[in-house]
DNA sequence: GAGTTTGAAACT
DNA sequence: CAGTTTCAAACTC
């Protein structure tokens, strides 16, 4: 609202954008194939971009070409203020990173900052595989890709971290306009799926409270934050602001989740360990919520907590820090409860209701581990369907290059390269439509195959026939802890 | 929608 | 590095 800044962002000149290339939208559609039900993406697009010299790295040659294309329609985006009602993106795309956008921004960028609204830098790398596609279909863009690795960041929204999560800013824009949107969700909360927009009041959007700052991706209309400089316009502050803060912290900006999976990993290193499966980088130093909501970064990128959690009563639904998935023991927890007596009420009320869940499900039993499917849903209590989740991820491959050992992933633009290898591959199947926590990935490293996951199971996994997947793969996280 | 709870981020 | 404050999201009502 008050951020009349945003709203001249927008209005630039739409043809300006379009001039340089960049994915407008990206969206996710359902579609419906005997009987199963697959999302896929869609694309709306865009762009151009051209020049980016700098980006040697990226080809050019995509960019180029892609570059050509323009379209018309793009008009939606800047305009004024979608109607009140506009609302706000129900997928969760690819993501941006502004981090790319600093290098970008370099080169030519004066231009870029300006015209895009928002967050769209991003889009670029992300997309960069896509944008083949695209540009061939230049025509409406809607392509339909299949699920996409990239969705997997959608999966993870929550996870503001993933470079890719951000992409749903992007989307919102699309969104916006796009007249197709199949699916939206009532949102309860007021954030959908997985768009979620900041509503700052103090932080000017320039510090990692924000959400979108630590996504790095710019503030958009939606969000309702006052004294926002998170916005193209203000680009030299953010990019210093960045800059700052990753001196303190290298990895402030990097992904929170981290997953490797047997295939990529090799990172590394070591064999022995398991590798485990995705995990919070930092790990969640939770006390109260015994890592059983959103409060628990763990929780909430829907990985299980991990020998570097320093959390208390752990009982993470995706993996207990020390590996045990459900709940077997009780003791420990009421133990812990006892001291506090009282406390607890709450909680325990929450567990309990977990573990009944798990072990309706079954899990109870060891092998149960792996399984860890049917997670108690915290989803549910919220009050959404429930659904599922899990399987990890979150970073495919693509940012498993880069990004995971490294530590900085700022470089996302720079990763857009890998990304065009591995994301046609992947794609596959994706995710979450809502706002769950969790997605549900999965993720191939080389490419091809990957398990489902479903995504949706929710509550009810096994009700629901379609599909199947569940979790099979998933290792737990537990085990192992690696090191950290 | 207002108010509370929570734990990360920021600050000291 | 620990203790405190600040902050905005997650949650509750
Ligand atoms: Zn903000
Ligand atoms: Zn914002
Ligand atoms: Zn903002
Ligand atoms: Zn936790
Ligand atoms: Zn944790
Ligand atoms: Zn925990």
């Amino acid at each position: 609202m008050d951020t009349p800044q945003k709203n001249q962002i927008n209005a630039v000149n739409p043809n300006s954008i379009f001039e340089k290339h960049f994915f407008s939208c990206v969206k996710l559609v359902y579609v419906t194939q005997r009987g199963l039900r697959r999302r896929c993406l869609d694309f709306e697009m865009a762009s151009v971009l051209g020049k980016n010299s700098d980006d040697n790295s990226n080809t050019d040659s995509t960019a180029s070409q892609s570059g050509r294309v323009r379209i018309a329609n793009e008009k939606r985006l800047v305009p004024t203020k979608r109607s009140s009602d506009s609302r706000k993106c129900i997928l969760p795309g690819i993501g941006l990173h502004l981090n790319a956008l600093a290098t970008l921004k370099d080169h030519n960028g004066t231009k870029n900052e300006e015209l895009s609204s928002g967050r769209q830098l991003s889009l670029l790398c992300s997309t960069s595989s896509l944008q083949i596609s695209t540009s061939q279909d230049h025509h409406h863009h809607h392509l339909a890709l299949v699920a996409v690795s990239s969705e997997r960041e959608l999966d993870l929204p929550n996870n503001g971290v993933h470079p890719a999560g951000d992409c749903s800013q992007a989307h919102e824009y699309l969104n916006q306009n796009s007249p197709k949107r199949k699916r939206r969700k009532s949102d309860p909360g007021g954030e959908t799926d997985g768009c979620k927009h900041c509503t700052c009041k103090k932080s000017k959007c320039l510090k990692l409270y924000c959400e979108c700052f630590a996504a790095g991706v710019y503030c958009i209309e939606p969000c309702s934050c006052h004294d926002c400089f998170n916005q193209a316009i203000h680009e030299d502050t953010v990019l210093q602001t960045r800059k700052q803060i990753e001196s303190r912290n290298p990895l402030a900006f990097a992904p929170k989740v981290i997953r490797s999976s047997e295939s990529v990993t090799e990172v590394g290193d070591d064999p022995n360990k398991t590798p485990a499966s995705a995990r919070h980088k930092r790990g969640c130093n939770c006390k109260k919520s015994s890592c059983l909501k959103k409060y628990c970064e763990c929780y909430q990128g829907g990985v299980g907590c991990s020998i570097s959690c320093r959390c208390e009563g752990c009982k993470n639904a995706f993996g207990r820090k020390d590996g045990s998935v459900l709940i077997e023991v009780y003791p420990e927890e009421e133990s812990e409860a006892c001291e506090k007596g009282v406390a607890e009420k709450a909680l325990q009320k929450t567990e309990i209701q977990n573990i009944e869940d798990h072990s309706d499900s079954a899990l109870v039993s060891t092998p149960s581990r792996l399984s860890r499917p049917l997670l108690p849903l915290p989803f549910s209590s919220k009050g959404k369907p429930p659904r599922s989740f899990v399987a990890t991820i979150s970073g495919s491959a693509l940012f498993a290059s880069s990004s995971q050992k490294l530590a900085k992933p700022n470089s996302v633009w720079s990763q857009s390269k890998h990304f065009q290898t591995v994301t046609d591959d992947d794609i596959r199947d994706v995710l979450r439509s809502d706002s769950s926590p969790v997605a549900c990935i999965k993720t191939s490293p080389n490419g091809k195959r990957i398990s489902s996951p479903n995504c949706d199971l929710g509550s009810s996994p096994s009700r629901r026939g379609g599909r199947k997947r569940i979790l099979q793969s998933i290792p737990s996280f537990p085990s192992l802890t690696n090191h950290q």
